[in-house]
DNA sequence: TTTGTTGCAAAACGTTTGCAGCCTC
DNA sequence: GAGGCTGCAAACGTTTTGCAACAAA
């Protein structure tokens, strides 16, 4: 999906939050969730700032917009469990998506995939007074990269 | 598992790390993985804190010796997906099990799975340039409670 | 003896808060 | 016009850093 085209369907979902929640429509609020549309997915609050005070945005409204954006579940967090300072990443989901990761728990790096099967499974499954909607899947392993370095007896 | 057969487990894997590293082994490392073991899961940073500072362990030993156990892959840190602000909470995970909960996204309750058919599926299936070692689950939805409220209109 | 580790205090960092002025409704 | 929102700066809490003393190898 192209990034205008997110813009537009999760501006829709805010007016709608910001509406039945009968808080104040602002440019701002646009612009930052704009700014978070086009950025690179995932993105820190950092990026965000960087970029909303180039259009004279405060700090403190960004962090005072995505508060909103996270209680409206436009966007969510992600994090890294093998690290101890946590600096969050953010991601629009805005039609709550499954969402799935594959991290080398060697060099860091971060893959989506699509979960097509597991999505049944896990969405389709009964649970005890639990009703599911969407999921997030962290696989953690091995790339092939860090693999193939292994082979070579490269540290 | 009693929580004593865990520590002697992970213990071991700390040794393993400790000698494999060239790295030292101290009291201190031991007390702050003993109290990881014994205080109740997911636990945070303060509270091993304190602990530890009955036992005379400094803060900054604590947070060295987290730091450690995260990179030797016998703690793992969870966090919120829809909150902001990011305090770290941590988890043993000295067997690489898999990790699986349900979220509640109206009330936070939070509840343990075991995602059987699920790690087959995710486990099993192949991955391009990826071999996947083990994952984490999270499963947002309601929770009963939250879906009574709303039956009974109560906000 | 070497050098990794501890403990303290200070610094750094990311986030929140308080408040005056502004702008949406 | 009421009150939610913005922007600034100061405050806050958590994590990291610097360094001297200590202790494991």
């Amino acid at each position: 999906m192209k990034k205008e085209d997110t813009y537009t369907i999760v501006k829709g979902v805010l007016d709608a939050y910001v509406t039945a929640n009968h808080l104040r429509h602002t440019v701002e609020r646009e612009h930052v969730l704009r700014l978070c549309c086009q950025a690179d997915t995932p993105f820190s609050m950092d990026t965000i700032v960087e970029l909303a005070q180039k259009e004279f945005i405060s700090r403190s409204t960004v962090y005072n917009t995505i508060q909103l954006l996270l209680k409206a579940k436009i966007v969510h967090s992600l994090n890294k469990q093998y690290e101890s300072r946590c600096k969050p990443q953010y991601e629009i989901v805005y039609n709550h998506n499954n969402h799935a990761q594959l991290i080398c728990t060697k060099c860091g790096r971060v893959s989506e995939f699509k979960p097509k099967i597991a999505e049944n499974v896990i969405i389709s499954r009964k649970y005890s007074n639990f009703t599911p909607h969407h999921f997030s899947l962290y696989v953690y392993g091995e790339c092939k990269i860090c693999r193939r370095l292994v082979g070579k007896n490269i540290k």
